[in-house]
DNA sequence: CCGTATCCTTGATGATACTG
DNA sequence: CAGTATCATCAAGGATACGG
């Protein structure tokens, strides 16, 4: 339980924030960062139209806000060549790959796990099913 | 556009399953689950209630939608006592608590580095701030 | 090539009211 | 208490076209 003292303080705070990793989920795993970050980590420094390529189904806009954001976050550089035609390339910085411990963590959990995650579906599925249908 | 040639089998791969974190990203990263199983983790079994209070700006049909979910995944259970009136309690399960190490290493990243996330979005907002304004 | 600007659709959320 | 149902809202994302 919590402290008896000043518990109030305590409920009064952000949903989120009562949660310590709220901060760096809302970093990390927003829409489509981890589809870039792992494509900049993975293949290196590449231009914007490579980046359209790999990550098939985004479009430039919503491309262009999330590599800004990253930018922004400071887990992507971005280099400006000015040339004709421009040129831009984008590579993952030091903070960015410092995430790669996190993400092996993650892989992990997932080839150990994820099949479980289906088992249950299944089972929750079945229950489900026989349920609503009343058998 | 399904051209039948072999090229096309590596285009339509899914944008997100290029990335082999993405599937668990889905499950344990959606909005409300980690604030969610923070809670369970940290204060153990509770009531719907309990959780609602927790959550301050939660609303029941979200927060019934999120344990759904994670029931359905087997991150969570749901345990039903037909009284009156009902009470129904919820508790992490051990798939879910197999998450702990991940959280943790989360929670590490989040003390060492998002420091430096600040650091570059006040670098990052100078920069723009001077570059819109241009002296 | 590397984006921006515009319009539009849709899924997620909030508000409110109501049952077993 | 523990939800469900319904309606309203709203911002993220997609489609398209264009500009430096």
């Amino acid at each position: 339980m919590s402290s008896t003292t000043a518990w109030t303080s305590r409920v009064d705070v952000d949903p989120e924030q009562a949660c310590p990793i709220a901060p760096v989920v809302d970093i990390v795993f927003s829409r489509w960062t981890t589809p870039i970050l792992w494509a900049l980590h993975e293949y290196g420094r590449q231009r914007f139209v490579e980046l359209e390529r790999r990550l098939v189904t985004i479009t430039p806009k919503v491309l262009t806000q999330r590599l800004r954001q990253l930018e922004r976050d400071g887990l992507v550089v971005r280099t400006y060549h000015p040339e004709v035609p421009p040129r831009v390339e984008y590579e993952i910085s030091d903070l960015g790959r410092s995430l790669a411990p996190l993400f092996a963590t993650l892989a992990e959990w997932s080839t150990a796990n994820l099949g479980k995650v289906d088992e249950a579906r299944l089972d929750y599925d079945a229950r489900e099913g026989s349920r609503t249908r009343r058998r």
